[in-house]
DNA sequence: CTATAACATGTGTCTTTTACATATAGGTAG
DNA sequence: CTACCTATATGTAAAAGACACATGTTATAG
């Protein structure tokens, strides 16, 4: 991040795929792999950490925020299919409240860069 | 973070004490004591780490984006006040269109989940 | 005059989060 | 057979953040 003389500025928000995972999976049960493809266009990163991402699913299914079942009879390798569960709703609730305030946040910050 | 059947909901900006600082010292110099008191009404948090505070504002100054001197002949502690260089203004201008773009996606993200 | 508190700057170190690299395996196209 | 895409997963290093403590100045309360 910090290259000699050059400040690299992200501005990302913390363990932000966190809730974007949530969000995707209250939409429909999906797997792992086809959320590593969609998480780019939310996050605005254009990769994924695909190692951390399998990581994040099985710690959100440990606390029963989602569960998960291997899918069978399809062709291509074994996939694991998430699906939301109603705690898991509701930590997509409170993330969708925290974004808020971090939205209201980042507008006191602009305003006030704006004044001038 | 993750205490037992509790997954905490933050959704912080990433390194967001940067800017904040960058921000305040564009408008006067500042000591950092008074930078520590400044910032939680903008960065919404409780308590700002001190040891950090003063670490960022020295890696700041490794880069030439602000810079500090001594401050004499006032009472009490001494202090050092920082000021902000050209290169830390074009940092802050860095930091507001990241922002900008952060806001843009928790945006985007918050339309989603309020679609239903 | 002494203890306490507020001011002010800092170091040490542990934990959490993110980044980068690699492993394994099924299936498809050339 | 080889290369590539799909799909899941582990190992580990680096970055960021959290927590604890050290040091010195000055003002105020007892």
């Amino acid at each position: 991040m910090v290259r000699p003389g050059h400040w690299g500025v992200r501005a990302r928000v913390e363990r932000f795929s966190e809730p974007v995972l949530l969000l995707l999976l209250r939409e429909r049960p999906t797997h792992g792999y086809e959320l590593l493809e969609a998480l780019p266009s939310l996050t605005g990163e254009t990769r994924v950490d695909m190692g951390n991402l399998y990581r994040v699913l099985r710690g959100l299914e440990e606390d029963d925020l989602v569960t998960s079942r291997w899918e069978a009879g399809e062709p291509g390798p074994a996939k694991r299919t998430y699906e939301l569960t109603v705690e898991g709703r509701h930590l997509l609730d409170e993330w969708a409240g925290a974004l808020q305030g971090s939205r209201a946040r980042i507008d006191t910050f602009l305003d006030r860069y704006e004044g001038r």
